[in-house]
DNA sequence: CTTATACTGAGATTGAATCTCATTATTATC
DNA sequence: GATAATAATGAGATTCAATCTCAGTATAAG
């Protein structure tokens, strides 16, 4: 039975491969390597890990690509704390999650909650078309207390 | 009527000086007008503008004064969306505010509200003591739709 | 004042991110 | 399928925020 893992994989990845033809860029062999790299995350991953991963694929390749994305709407960079910042699919469906990072080690655990993004979607500032957000809690894990 | 616009100043800075202190810390100019430089701001200010207008003052003074005061709880860290990143003060009361940000132009505005800091307040991680939190508003301001 | 040591700052270094440009791959047209 | 136009690539150079080094200095305790 591994259709059930398998059905959902891929929408991220298919509307991606839409909308980069919609935007008039090239299928290429690289770029692509860099979305389904992407899609295979459930949470961020940073650009030089990205590069890492990519054997033949250029690093400034995957920082365009990265751009690119970020610029499409189906990327969102997110700062954890680290030295560099972290890239994640944005899901057609508006679903999405935060993080909770650990001061200490470092420690990253994604989140999810209704009344947070209640309260965020109510939210309206005169001079601003509000588009995004983001919202990270620092604290620290039982490891590190 | 000016006594009301300088009453409440220099709570923060009076505070600092304090923790400092006690932390074992020596009261040395350098890291004093660190202080006082973001004493005055109201708002988020890079280490590299801090280090600007600070003659005489060297730039890893300003980046250990910075981390101490972190260390201390005494500044935030904020990530402006440009390509550094942004420090301001933590006042002892708790008040504070968080940013709505134009990705367009990289305009930056405070914002406050007491929904999304009780909604905030709500939430509770088993295996995590939360510290602290950073909420961060995207979209296109007025100049840039 | 003297001593112990925390602190400082000019300059070197690191490393994430960006830029350059000659070469290659993709797409449209024939 | 071949051809032309040009978007895309990637190795290496470059930028710049942030960190590190270390000899000299300022601070605070006694
Ligand atoms: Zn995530
Ligand atoms: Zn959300
Ligand atoms: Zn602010
Ligand atoms: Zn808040």
């Amino acid at each position: 039975m591994t259709p059930t893992s398998t059905e959902e994989t891929g929408t991220w990845a298919e509307s991606a491969r839409e909308r980069i033809s919609e935007a008039g860029l090239r299928r290429s062999t690289p770029r692509q390597r860099v979305v389904d790299l992407l899609d295979q995350q459930d949470c961020a991953i940073t650009a030089l890990e990205i590069d890492a991963r990519l054997d033949r694929v250029g690093r400034a390749t995957v920082y365009r690509a990265i751009e690119q994305l970020e610029e499409l709407g189906l990327v969102r960079k997110v700062d954890l704390g680290g030295s560099a910042f972290g890239y994640e699919k944005v899901e057609p469906s508006g679903h999405h999650h935060h993080h909770i990072v650990c001061d200490e080690c470092g420690k990253v655990e994604p989140f999810e909650d209704d009344a947070l993004e209640e309260a965020i979607h109510e939210i309206h500032r005169k001079g601003f078309k509000l588009e995004s957000h983001e919202v990270t809690l620092h604290g620290h894990c039982s490891d590190c207390d």
